[in-house]
DNA sequence: GGTTTTTTTGCAACCGGTTGCAATCCGATG
DNA sequence: CATCGGATTGCAACCGGTTGCAAAAAAACC
């Protein structure tokens, strides 16, 4: 059925040998013989099978790409461009979907025997045992959106969720705000405790300043909403730096519902900058975490260390910053 | 480096076939070389390799997943569960993101090259021309979101637009509005034209309710909001038929801008019913495509092309329903 | 126990490519 | 024209598996 090197070989009156040369760069193959193969290729509809040849080349040009974050609006652009960065280097991402899966072991088998090159481990909840099962198979892999950690065993390229926390604070603080909260995701969510370290850490050199606690039990609206709802009854604080941004649009939901005006009643500030969070009707103040950079430096880092396979493990934080919309009071 | 067929084989004192058999589910191998085999792999944690095997099966277990739609907040939910049901049948989704190309071949190309057993084309926005190509290639494949036509060429799995655009209209009769509106997509998109076509169809039948009818110049929130607005502006419908539930956000944010109410002064309904479309401040009444069953369908779909290749094309559409929620007013 | 039938096993060829090596070709040089 | 050296070519082995076939082993039968 299929056309292969063969069928080209005998039609352009060469042998296999040429025919492969032709379509590996760098080959020596005369113009002529190149001619020739090229035009039976053509006239065939010639094209070579990828997975043939990575049997002797060793390179299949997949890659690995593992998530479990599909109810976050901002990995339909996190897979966007993880998609189209790796097509635009020519490789293939092969998707993996992690949801409700706690063993590492799966994965790891079905990667190896799809013979990927690389593996990128694209969460911000998976736990980093994740990541470290692949580098034990020996697999490259960067753990991209994952956590700073300073002796770290894979690559892991992300955001500093400490200085994020602090960030929020400041905002809070630069505000005007005397009673404000932290109302993260999961408590069991290392992003959660980097960065409620990062905000009370930064609080703790305004004294003035008094501070409460509280964590949703999901990165997800209803969560956002529910928690809120509650600390809404029990009196709530002047502003809130929420998990992320799905969470803050639970809260906000929760706060308009009770007749409170945002932000003259209540402050709120997010995490992520999801494009809906720029929706005239959301318009979440929040702080911005550079995504394109993230997977541009994640995709890098896997190429580097699939041809450097013993680099050592290294962590690539870009920094965040505050995109003013209505969800805050304005600076003093 | 990696462990092989033979590793495994010399290790447990048998041949190469023997434990290639003893892989194959179906293959003739006594208990006892079996159990030598098993003990052999387990020790050198032999797995298998799939490309090498699929060069002899002709079975990659590859399944092209091609889609363009990375910017509706639905198709988060549509990977899911694709890549999902797509494991839980032991097949792998080789994504590809087709934004801003225009030209099938080159995927074609791309995914002969890999050999995929099968192709799903997840988009309600790429023209029935992509599938096809496909097709013309001998590679099995799916529309999956695509556009009913009554002699199609390839398998298409989605929703009856005009049944749809029949329902709105009636939902906006029932509710006793006279004075409705079609806000669609583009109007080069097939479904707009679909849903149109059903929506004044449906109209016709009711010659007291007066029609307008535009387009947005895309499925975005910021085209329905500017195309809202500049209704609004010129004197607007009492209700509308938005293209998608993305456009009816932006539209309901145009209205509450002006310090309109929705329902009681503008009624609104989507299409969709993405999950953001139920959060409490957007609430927005819609018609529910049912992305589940048509996903499944379409796994099916394709797995059964790739057993019984010559397949006669179908079309399988599922019905829709309207979803009561705060942007329409009650029904008479 | 001998014979027939059924299972199990290994051999060897093959899937569609790549690549080291030696043979061949070619133009350039003396 | 003979010689030389680099470029091109084909042979054959290999990548990691699968599979038809015939031989060997085991089971069933008389």
């Amino acid at each position: 059925m299929a056309i292969t090197l063969k069928d080209v070989a005998e039609r352009a009156g060469v042998s296999r040998s040429a025919v492969s040369r032709t379509f590996t760069s760098g080959a020596s193959v005369s113009d002529k013989t190149r001619a020739k193969v090229e035009k039976a290729a053509a006239e065939l509809g010639y094209s070579p099978n990828a997975l043939a040849s990575s049997l002797t080349t060793g390179r299949t040009k997949l890659i690995g790409l593992i998530s479990n974050n599909f109810h976050n609006p901002l990995f339909l652009e996190v897979f966007n461009l993880f998609t189209r960065g790796l097509q635009d280097r020519g490789l293939r991402p092969l998707l993996v979907n992690l949801s409700d899966e706690t063993d590492p072991a799966n994965s790891v088998r079905m990667l190896k025997q799809y013979s990927v090159d690389g593996v990128i481990v694209a969460s911000s909840t998976l736990p980093p045992s994740f990541a470290e099962a692949f580098r034990s198979a020996g697999v490259p892999v960067v753990h991209s959106f994952g956590r700073y950690t300073t002796a770290p065993y894979v690559h892991v390229v992300g955001i500093d969720n400490i200085a994020c926390g602090r960030m929020a604070a400041e905002a809070l603080v630069n505000r005007g705000y005397t009673r404000v909260a932290f109302l993260g995701g999961p408590e069991s969510a290392t992003s959660t405790q980097d960065r409620a370290r990062g905000f009370f850490g930064a609080l703790a050199e305004h004294p003035a300043v008094t501070t409460t606690v509280s964590y949703a039990s999901a990165y997800s609206f209803d969560a956002g909403r529910v928690e809120m709802a509650k600390l809404l009854m029990q009196g709530p604080a002047q502003a809130y730096f929420c998990g992320d941004d799905v969470l803050s649009v639970g809260a906000l939901s929760a706060v308009q519902e009770v007749g409170l005006r945002v932000p003259e009643d209540i402050g709120l500030i997010g995490l992520n900058d999801m494009e809906m969070a720029s929706w005239q009707n959301i318009n979440l103040t929040t702080i911005r975490q550079p995504i394109a950079e993230i997977i541009e430096a994640s995709i890098d880092l896997v190429v580097d260390t699939i041809n450097t396979p013993n680099r050592h493990p290294e962590t690539r934080l870009f920094p965040c910053r505050v995109v003013e919309r209505g969800t805050l009071r304005a600076v003093r």
